[in-house]
DNA sequence: TATCCGATGACATTGAGTGTCATCACTAGG
DNA sequence: CCTAGTGATGACACTCAATGTCATCGGATA
């Protein structure tokens, strides 16, 4: 056996999402967070930047599938195409925990704090789409917009995804948001 | 004359943004810009909530513009146009402040936190957009991602006219993201 | 004149986040 | 078997953002 138990970063976060539904996310002290884990205040800043950072442990990884994934994508497809491909891809690394995704979204909707640190997450993951349609030679003005729609097609597919049962097929809404986006976009500016 | 100096609020901004450009947010102190400004820390935060907010003083007032401009909308355009209609109105806000925007947007990319807070005053013009949406009777899903776009375009415009001259039209930029926008989304998904 | 109000200062306190050094099981080289 | 090194952790002190509380005092009001 290790000196240390396993998986410190792993227990933190389940520690810390424990103890946000428990008290708040205000009302909890990294100190009893690391605590709960077995650890210290020190070692919890070791692992995490911040405080709000330990409910996000995965959005690096999701960075990385999304644009593997749009690297893949045959050349000839438009921008937006290669988009929602990179977003399909991320699809299945959070298909599996609806669960986990409500428990997570209840704490993050009840503070502010938490809304701006996923506001930051989401724009990540759009600056990253964006620098991958500029490698493919879109031109940074239009791998913005393409990346901003893409970035709105996602968060409403999943939105209607975690208030939803668990059943549904994330690919679908996504298309369907996608659908939605273009007629509303597609809407005359005068009259 | 009164018994204090007017315009505290004023004074703390724009000590905060000098001393943001002087020495950097981070190794700036509140009680610094609190000094400068002829106060004390204390005051600071009777004024603004935290130490990112003082360089974000006009999107209260950004708000109630854009909102108003849309209920004055006539209610045969689509919710796009409204949304468009709404931003053309506060681009009158912000255009005489070239120079100021600038110096606002350089101290801001410096800094994570300052963006991040950005991302928050963005965010929560969407979401004022969305709510007006609504309450015109458009589907909540749809009203979403209307003012997506509007945002992203707004945005994008923006970007381009802090990058640019002072001379140039925010109004017509505006027109130019959208259209860039609608040619993006309009592109074709699959071969 | 007496009273209230509203912005401010003064002071104390909490808790996030950081710097620094010690600890100690495990590992590799001799 | 011994020894030096490594890496995750604990212990401790410290800075600073943010908040609660009470005192102050010029001006407005009755």
């Amino acid at each position: 056996m290790g000196r240390w138990m396993p998986d410190a970063a792993g227990r933190l976060s389940r520690a810390a999402l424990e103890l946000y539904e428990e008290r708040g996310f205000e009302d909890t002290m990294v100190a009893e967070i690391a605590e709960r884990a077995g650890l210290t205040k020190r070692t919890f800043f070791r692992h995490f930047p911040d405080k709000r950072e330990v409910l996000f442990p995965l959005s690096a990884r999701i960075h990385e599938v999304i644009v593997d994934a749009m690297a893949a994508a045959p050349a000839d497809r438009s921008p937006l195409a290669v988009v929602m491909e990179g977003y399909d891809a991320a699809v299945d690394m959070v298909n599996k925990g609806h669960a986990q995704a409500r428990r997570r979204r209840a704490v993050i909707m009840a503070n502010p704090e938490l809304l701006e640190r996923q506001l930051t997450k989401f724009a990540a993951t759009s600056a990253a789409v964006t620098e991958a349609l500029c490698e493919r030679g879109v031109a940074r003005r239009v791998a913005f917009l393409t990346a901003a729609a893409g970035a709105a097609a996602w968060r409403d597919a999943r939105e209607c995804w975690i208030e939803g049962p668990e059943t549904q097929d994330l690919h679908a809404l996504l298309r369907e948001s996608v659908a939605e986006l273009r007629s509303a976009v597609a809407a005359p500016l005068a009259r």
